[in-house]
DNA sequence: CGGGTTTGACCAGCGC
DNA sequence: GCGCTGGTCAAACCCG
């Protein structure tokens, strides 16, 4: 990765905005902070190191900075040392990534390519080889300490993970206990829920039997309590648990503006049937997924009778296959969505998720528990919502621009308008007159807020969405004529049979 | 010729 | 029980 035009650029201290090197490793990263800190005075522990060592129309220039840059060094020699020392335990520190600038410019040194070589070799010396080897072995023993302060943040973050995961089953198994104690004070009714969620949020028995069956190399096996959560997103358990209890599959539709007749989620889909359904004269085609035999996982898509510029993706079901890093995107999403929602819908009774408790407008997720599948609808369209989508002709843009920008942006977003601020119940959710079913508003929330506030389910929703974005935009090889979705319904004269309109309704 | 699409037929769930 | 509706099947068809 380190390629001796990026460290011309960087040692010119005249980087462009190159895209690339947005995209180059750790180190580059480095030295872009490094270089925004050399633009002023250098920080205490800031080796300030402005040389340009391969830049032959400065040769004179660049021995002066080389000796200035030894001369640095020899400032600071107990620092590095102290470093080495100290590596093997310490987190990463705001002065250590300081140092990681040093290493990363010997590193840019030591990995020349033999043009670049060949104009250091002009004034190479044997104390100079002293040099640049130590520098050599700092700069791989910054890297490792690097790694380990990497390692270490990933620990915490797999800890907080966990952490929230055991409170949410926790203070889930306390709301069923709350729900059920009135009708059963044994509490096997809330045991039984327990049970139930476990089929639909896989049980470690059960995930283990799914990692099993995964070919999935990125299983962390040092990690047993994260396994729910990458089970969650790659297998098809709830497929599976749908065969063993009669519980409702969970969905997930996504609204979006698209011109294409179906959204590029990275799957390989294959149409297995087309129907009008009732109120909508745009014919719904029916897809599954063929990326690997046996997968379930299916959808249904479908222009929206009232803007047909809409066009509305409904999935249901997990993969039980390696996906592509592009459909990895939408299937967390999907699975997250549905993982949740069926985690909050889980008692047997239709009422739990409640009546429709908040009037609010913005509309970004809608959960629907009409029968006979609960619902989770990912609204994209609206201009008015908290990410403010800007829409030209066919595509989305501005917020999307950066993908970096997606889960950080979805996840505030979501989170800022948890309580339910931006989460609408559909009116068309069924109520109940029975008091005992309607969950109490204050486990409603949690279980929407958990949703929203789910980072897993934020993050991968926001690679969904950019997935979606850049797929639909892009998706050059759909049918982009609207025309063909709005298909004319020849026999449709409002009783439904089996007749399915001879519409262009092209597949992809 | 293989894979995908089309489309009429079939089936199951649900309400009346 | 019957009709309506959603979902699926599978033979025919299309296409590269």
């Amino acid at each position: 990765m380190s390629t001796p035009s990026t460290g011309i650029s960087f040692d010119s201290d005249r980087i462009t905005s190159d895209h690339r090197h947005h995209h180059q490793s750790e180190f580059m990263d480095s030295t872009r902070h490094n270089r925004s800190s050399s633009s002023h005075s250098p920080p205490p522990n800031t080796i300030h190191f402005p040389v340009n060592y391969l830049n032959p129309d400065k040769s004179d220039h660049k021995r002066i900075n080389e000796v200035d840059f030894f001369k640095d060094t020899k400032h600071y020699p107990s620092k590095s040392i102290n470093y080495d020392l100290n590596c093997k335990e310490e987190i990463t520190t705001p002065a250590i990534d300081l140092d990681f600038n040093v290493n990363t410019r010997l590193n840019l040194l030591t990995g020349n390519t033999s043009s670049d070589q060949s104009v250091i070799d002009d004034c190479i010396s044997p104390s100079y080889e002293n040099k640049r080897a130590n520098h050599e072995l700092v700069s791989v023993q910054a890297k490792l300490k690097r790694m380990n302060g990497e390692n270490q943040r990933l620990r915490e973050a797999l800890n907080q993970v966990i952490h929230n995961y055991n409170a949410l089953e926790n203070h889930l198994a306390m709301m069923i206990h709350q729900k059920q104690g009135g009708e059963n004070p044994n509490g096997e009714g809330s045991r039984k829920q327990v049970m139930d969620l476990g089929l639909a949020h896989p049980s470690k028995a059960e995930t283990d039997k799914n990692l099993q069956l995964s070919t999935s190399e990125e299983r962390n096996h040092d990690e047993q309590s994260t396994r729910p959560i990458l089970n969650n997103q790659n297998t098809g358990n709830i497929d599976q648990s749908s065969d063993e209890a009669p519980i409702r599959k969970a969905r997930v539709s996504v609204r979006a503006r698209s011109e294409a007749s179906v959204i590029a989620d990275g799957c390989q889909w294959r149409k297995y049937g087309q129907k009008i359904a009732k109120g909508n004269p745009c014919p719904r085609a029916y897809y599954r997924c063929t990326m690997a035999v046996g997968c379930l996982v299916r959808k249904q898509v479908q222009r929206c009778a009232q803007d047909r510029s809409i066009l509305i993706t409904t999935y249901e079901g997990n993969h039980n296959h390696p996906l592509p890093p592009a459909a990895m995107a939408m299937a967390s999403t999907t699975s997250s969505a549905a993982g949740m929602l069926l985690s909050g819908s889980m008692p047997s009774s239709d009422g739990y998720l409640g009546r429709n408790l908040l009037p609010f407008s913005s509309t970004m997720a809608t959960i629907s528990a009409s029968a006979p599948h609960p619902t989770i609808t990912l609204d994209l369209t609206q201009s008015q919502n908290p990410l403010q989508f800007q829409r030209s002709p066919g595509q989305f843009q501005e917020p999307f621009s950066n993908p970096t920008h997606l889960p950080h942006i979805f996840g505030q977003s979501l989170y800022n308008h948890s309580k339910f601020s931006g989460l609408q119940m559909s009116e068309n959710m069924e109520t109940s007159s029975q008091p005992g079913q309607l969950l109490p508003p204050a486990a409603l929330t949690d279980t929407v807020t958990a949703l929203t506030a789910d980072p897993n389910f934020t993050a991968a929703l926001a690679a969904a969405i950019s997935s979606i974005i850049g797929g639909g935009a892009g998706g050059s090889r759909e049918n982009n004529n609207d025309e063909n979705v709005n298909a004319t319904t020849s026999n449709n004269n409002g009783h439904g049979n089996d007749k399915v309109s001879n519409s262009g309704f092209q597949g992809n």
